[in-house]
DNA sequence: GACCTGCTGCGGGCTG
């Protein structure tokens, strides 16, 4: 038994087997922060970290207590060090500079009692202090990829001396860094320390949200997935409050007469689907008002109209304005407002958001989240669910609103067949039995690759060949690139007029022009590619950035950051536009890619089709569009068949299939001279169906060659560093990361028989 | 037909 040290005051700590044998500082520290227990998934991480080094995940909820679960016994560690001084004892790399702001102010003062320092490294910490840990490194270094990829290109050969000493690198929000570029990245970077230190470095990953442990495993540590030990919490069955709304739009019945213009001038209301937008308002705007709560909106654009129609609702019943806009182009100051503001929980609050709230950052405990549209992917679903009713004995409140046209005798199939409630239905079904979506690991990440290879030659002044292959294939996580396909990307990237790299005479490989030119540039440390944007300024303040793809002249009116504004002036060269209040206003179109659906959902969205039960989830509109989306499937036979004629010379095929398999299974017709068209769920085919089952029957016997059908691919440059690799490359990375042909026969053999059997088995 | 994330070195001007 431990005694609480004398002098505190605070409530008593219950005593555990993990308690016990956490250094005493950290134990004093624990009974000063006057918790009463530790977390489940706390007390069974520390024996795992005092007495090992195996790799780790910990799985648990938001607000868990997983960075303290591996905190408290890696300090507990430190405490007892022998050698301080000789290089960070400790790293956690974050995602996010505000979550690694955020993770400095909650080990600052626990680590000040162990007297070991903690470093912040990112983008906004000055040079001063960057220079300060350089030069006596100890203690945890908090850091982005970004800035640990500058230190392996900037400061290649010290990385041996900072981080000689570290025995533990804590990855956060490890599903936010799977199979992304970003993931592999920083998985490249995790390699490359541990052949530096010629010994491996043990990782611990964070996350809420892991689709599959196997996977995730592979993803921690690819030379041993079977070593890494998963910690996932038990889950303390969290009352769940969950609502879907059905919104009609009114598709117009006379399309030749003009609408009248609303009373007061409001340029969006003449379309009919703004009286649904105004009913999801109306019903935000009522069962908000007073509380604190996210409202995930979408897409920016949507942001911005929902933000806009709230405020004025506020204005219209003369209260003060409590809805705020919160995307990413909106300025630093505006979006630190709104977060304070939910923080403080003084006065009521409401941010419209992106996913810009979705991930880690602290914004307190909120009442509830609401959802505009189906979302996205489960995970993200789970993620911002995890948002609300973190205080005990709070239920989690979500509320989904989708909107639907209601019906007309001319309504496209994929209208009628209610495609978002129904998505928006099987994501919650799975939410609800807690899958979520796991990463595709088969990509090549060429691009990443290139961006490597610049990187590995930068931090040791040159390299071989075969020494970059060794370290970003045959160790790294480019293991899927052979090693004819890497000479090929060496080639490339050696030829004179990519100039990335260049070979001298004893075949060291060094950068070339270009390739100087990309490392010295500091936007070289990031992987991902990022747009163009223009600056909108009123009065000398910035409100945010818009993308240049957006076309703005002097006199038109927009909604940014919740307010209505006429563009005053474009100026290009800064690139700026100055604005000023104004009435009128149309929310700006940001761009985006669209996302997959992954096999699985569309799996369960067949589920709910064939089914006649109504989740008692849905309100009497959402009701009614299920019935009729069943009503649909039935009468268009799609219980029994999925091949349906639409007109005479085109076939509509809904594989229920994911985006991947069903944009190849598109891909695989076009190839064979039928133009198909992947839309949504379906596959739009310009032929008879005649024609189309042939062609199917053919796919039925062999799986279409994948760089064939690569080549009737539309936009091959997806990434930052595709403009430097050729077409044969390209078509290799694509079929690599957006391509499934091994599906293709049977897909094409359940489309003929009409086997209607459910995939969905996970 | 979506979202998000990140970044160094150096020089000039100012303050104490």
């Amino acid at each position: 038994m431990t005694s609480p040290p004398s002098g505190s005051e605070a409530a008593a700590a219950v005593p555990s087997a993990g308690f016990d044998r956490l250094a005493e500082p950290v134990r004093r520290w624990i009974w000063d922060q006057g918790w009463r227990a530790l977390h489940d998934i706390q007390d069974r991480a520390i024996p795992l970290i005092l007495d090992g080094d195996d790799d780790l995940i910990i799985a648990a909820a938001t607000a868990g207590g997983k960075t303290e679960a591996v905190f408290l016994p890696l300090l507990s560690r430190i405490a007892t060090r022998d050698r301080p001084g000789s290089g960070f004892d400790l790293v956690y790399v974050g995602p996010l500079k505000a979550l690694i702001d955020d993770q400095f102010g909650r080990l600052d003062q626990l680590c000040e009692r162990l007297a070991v320092p903690v470093h912040r490294w990112h983008g906004d910490v000055s040079a001063g202090a960057k220079a300060r840990a350089r030069k006596d490194p100890d203690g945890i270094l908090l850091i982005t990829p970004e800035s640990l990829e500058a230190l392996f290109v900037l400061r290649g050969a010290e990385i041996p001396t900072l981080f000689g000493a570290t025995h533990g690198i804590v990855i956060d929000e490890l599903h936010a860094l799977l199979d992304v570029e970003r993931g592999i990245h920083l998985r490249s970077l995790l390699n490359r320390l541990d052949l530096a230190l010629r010994r491996p470095v043990r990782r611990i990953g964070l996350s809420a949200t892991l689709g599959d442990m196997d996977l995730a495993r592979a993803y921690l540590r690819p030379a041993d997935p079977a070593r890494v030990i998963v910690l996932e919490s038990r889950a303390e069955g969290q009352e769940l409050r969950l609502q879907v709304r059905g919104y009609a739009v009114r598709v117009p019945r006379d399309p030749g007469s003009e609408p009248a213009p609303d009373a007061d001038g409001d340029p969006d209301t003449d379309d009919e689907e703004a009286a649904a937008d105004r009913a999801i308002a109306g019903h935000l705007a009522k069962v908000l008002r007073g509380s604190r709560n996210l409202v995930f909106a979408g897409s920016r654009q949507s942001v911005e109209a929902v933000a806009d129609r709230l405020r004025r609702s506020c204005e219209d019943a003369q209260v003060p304005n409590e809805f705020f806009a919160h995307h990413a182009n909106l300025s630093r100051d505006h979006r630190g407002f709104v977060e304070d503001r939910l923080k403080r929980g003084e006065t009521p609050a409401t941010a419209v958001c992106t996913s810009t709230l979705e991930l880690g950052i602290d914004i307190g405990a909120v009442e509830s989240v609401a959802q505009i549209g189906p979302p996205f992917t489960v995970a993200s679903l789970r993620q911002r669910l995890g948002r609300s009713g973190r205080r005990a004995g709070q239920p989690a409140i979500l509320r989904l609103y989708i909107k639907e046209k209601s019906q007309d005798a001319n309504q496209h199939i994929l209208d009628a067949l209610r495609v978002g409630l129904v998505q928006a239905i099987a994501m919650v079904d799975l939410l609800i039995e807690g899958w979520c979506e796991p990463p595709r690991p088969q990509a090549l990440h060429l691009s990443t690759l290139v961006h490597q290879v610049l990187s590995v030659i930068a931090e040791r002044g040159g390299a071989t060949a075969r020494g970059l292959f060794h370290v970003l294939c045959r160790t790294g996580p480019f293991s899927g690139v052979d090693p004819a396909t890497f000479a090929a990307v060496l080639r490339r990237m050696g030829e004179p007029d990519v100039a990335l790299i260049e070979q001298v005479s004893d075949g060291t490989l060094l950068p070339g022009k270009a390739g100087e030119r990309q490392i010295e540039h500091y936007g070289f440390y990031a992987v991902f590619r990022t747009e163009a944007e223009y600056r909108v300024v009123r009065d000398g303040q910035t409100l945010g950035t818009l993308p240049v793809s957006f076309p703005v002249v002097p006199e038109m009116t927009i909604i940014f950051s919740g307010r209505r504004w006429r563009v005053l002036d474009v100026d290009e060269k800064t690139p700026t536009i100055l604005v000023a209040p104004d009435a009128r206003g149309r929310p700006p179109r940001f761009g985006g890619d669209a996302s997959d659906l992954h096999d699985t959902v569309v799996a369960r969205m067949r589920d709910v089709y064939r089914r006649d039960d109504h989740p008692a989830y849905l309100d009497p509109t959402a009701r009614r569009f299920l019935s009729e989306a069943r009503a649909t499937f039935r009468r268009r036979g799609l219980a029994a068949s999925s091949i349906l004629t639409e007109g005479g010379d085109e076939t509509v095929l809904v594989p229920w299939r994911g985006t991947v398999a069903t944009e190849t299974l598109a891909l695989a017709l076009t190839a064979v001279g039928l133009p198909a068209t992947p839309w949504g769920l379906a596959v739009m085919v310009r032929a008879p169906e005649d024609k189309v089952r042939a062609a199917l029957g053919a796919l039925a016997e062999r799986a279409p060659d994948p760089l064939a059908l690569a080549a009737c691919a539309r936009t091959l440059m997806r990434e930052k560093f595709h403009p430097f690799l050729d077409r044969p490359l390209l078509e290799r990375d694509y079929a690599s990361a957006r391509l499934t042909v091994a599906a293709v026969p049977d897909m094409a053999t359940a489309l003929l028989t009409g086997d209607t059997r459910s995939e969905d088995r996970r």
